[in-house]
DNA sequence: ATTTAACCTAGCAAATTAGTCAGATATTCA
DNA sequence: TGAATATCTGACTAATTTGCTAGGTTAAAT
């Protein structure tokens, strides 16, 4: 089983577009931005997410992502299956031949546990998270935080000849 | 978060004592026999296991491995943190400083996932998993095969000469 | 003394992760 | 038309982890 820093990312990026996604597309470089990620890293990740329909594209100049479905029809096991393949404690992919082609020892225990994390983050809706005090309080931090940092740079350029 | 072949071999290895543990210490080839894992790496395993107290080992001839405590004393989770550390979903070891020393955007989320899956795994002991009907069969299943290839041994030492 | 087992150390091949880099392609705006 | 913006695509890579092997040492029982 895998859980890494790929389906955080993942997970991470689409709260952010469910965050900022009240007017137009959200480009990456912007998610980028904001939750300090590599932006050449989350085009990899947006194309599966993509592909597994959860996100729409548009190209060009005021271009970027918007999400595919309400924030209440994607709850965070359809992300991470998106971009990490599987959320699966066996090592058979849940086929009971782990042992030459028989059930190991501890297959339904393994069993039991995938459908335990999987229920758990099904039940979980980016609308969920969008509504979650401690996750507005952070969000709220970031762009303020990104506004701060974009005036700096206005600075910079107007003082700079 | 990590869940990979190590802790599922170290809780198949414990259930495995668990099971075989009626008379006398379990030695670490019956196991790696039984099981069709690798002697090394379970040596390798269990190095861990009996630094956390989990088993108690006695050497030479008919020694092997014991339990250290009761199998309803023994929960998966301390088997799975012996040998893998830690199952741990968030990025930041539950430090909150995931994002420049700040919380990042989806703490919270992989915090309560990390006490889900802990909780889970901390509700299940050794004595659960031996009672529950799937896992006697497999595992008289495993005894009878061993029983036979143990035989199957036996007529070829004898018919070698 | 020999055998049986735990114990210890080192190293390694394959896989995975978390990226970078370089460019192609599509869209909008001036 | 052309410049800017943004999504796409693929190849490549450094670092880490995993699962495992090899080879040896130490302790206890026969």
């Amino acid at each position: 089983m895998r859980l890494t820093t790929k389906g955080r990312y993942a997970v991470t990026a689409m709260l952010d577009l469910a965050l900022h996604s009240t007017a137009g597309p959200v480009s990456l470089s912007e998610i980028a931005g904001r939750q300090e990620l590599s932006l050449s890293y989350l085009e990899q990740l947006f194309v599966k997410l993509r592909r597994n329909e959860l996100v729409k594209s548009s190209r060009g100049p005021g271009g970027g992502y918007s999400l595919n479905r309400p924030v209440a029809d994607i709850c965070v096991a359809d992300i991470i299956d998106a971009v990490d393949e599987r959320v699966d404690a066996t090592n058979c992919s849940g086929k009971s031949d782990c042992q030459e082609g028989n059930t190991c020892l501890t297959h339904h225990l393994w069993n039991d546990l995938t459908q335990q994390i999987h229920g758990f983050l099904t039940g979980i809706s980016l609308a969920d998270l969008v509504n979650r005090k401690e996750i507005k309080r952070v969000s709220e931090r970031q762009d303020s935080q990104l506004e701060a940092a974009n005036d700096l740079q206005q600075i910079r350029i107007a003082t700079s000849d």
